[in-house]
DNA sequence: TCAGTAAATAGCTTGACAGTTATATAGCCA
DNA sequence: TGGCTATATAACTGTCAAGCTATTTACTGA
């Protein structure tokens, strides 16, 4: 069975590779070059982000060039949204600070 | 070691537990009643994501109440943030498309 | 065709984790 | 205090995932 988007993405190397591979396309062997594990490991950790649909394979010579496909992140995305609320509160509370800061440093200038 | 968020919602329960949470304050048996695991199982899950700072307790009487915290949730929406692009992009094309099927049913319109 | 390169798979080991039952801890109330 | 309720922890088990080395598969070019 393949694993969800944020299953396959709780193993750090990863999201290395994701991270990697949104910057640019690589071939298997660049990757292996950017991460401290083995070949074989490399392409174990690509072929579950290929069930999970994070990255696709293009073959190019005896190479396979791999790209994101980022879809499957819409759902966590989805799935985050109901929590941005809590944050957008904290930020929110942030900004009256700053807001307090400013007229403080106003009243800074005036009495300067 | 304390789990970081992602690693600790790739475990689809802790998710649940989340959500739940998420909803509304909860204590350790209501989250048992909504789960199809043991009470020692949720209050295991309730460690580890206590652990990553995604949930807190406060005792009231011989119950325990657990609310969210949604900090270490900002960590994972920045690394998701450089993804977003693709379905941006992917918005845009369909945009494109539903604002041709509007030129279209102008067109149809203006032709009826 | 054969040697060489690139990547995937096989087979194995190890450690972590999610679940269980049993037990401990803690607060409440008669 | 004693018994009840609620939660946490202990101890154990089975499964699975991530790593490795060795091998296979696939393609290239001399």
């Amino acid at each position: 069975m393949p694993l969800t988007a944020i299953e396959a993405l709780a193993e750090p190397h990863r999201r290395q590779i994701l991270d990697l591979l949104n910057a640019r396309e690589r071939s298997v062997g660049e990757l292996v070059g950017e991460l401290p594990v083995s070949q074989p490991a490399v392409s174990k950790h690509l072929r579950v982000l290929r069930d999970a649909g994070l990255v696709q394979a293009r073959t190019d010579a005896q190479r396979r060039i791999y790209t994101v496909r980022a879809e499957p992140l819409l759902e966590l995305d989805r799935w985050l949204a109901p929590y941005r609320r809590h944050w957008a509160r904290r930020l929110d509370a942030l900004e009256r600070r700053l807001d307090q800061i400013d007229e403080h440093s106003d009243d800074a200038k005036e009495t300067a």
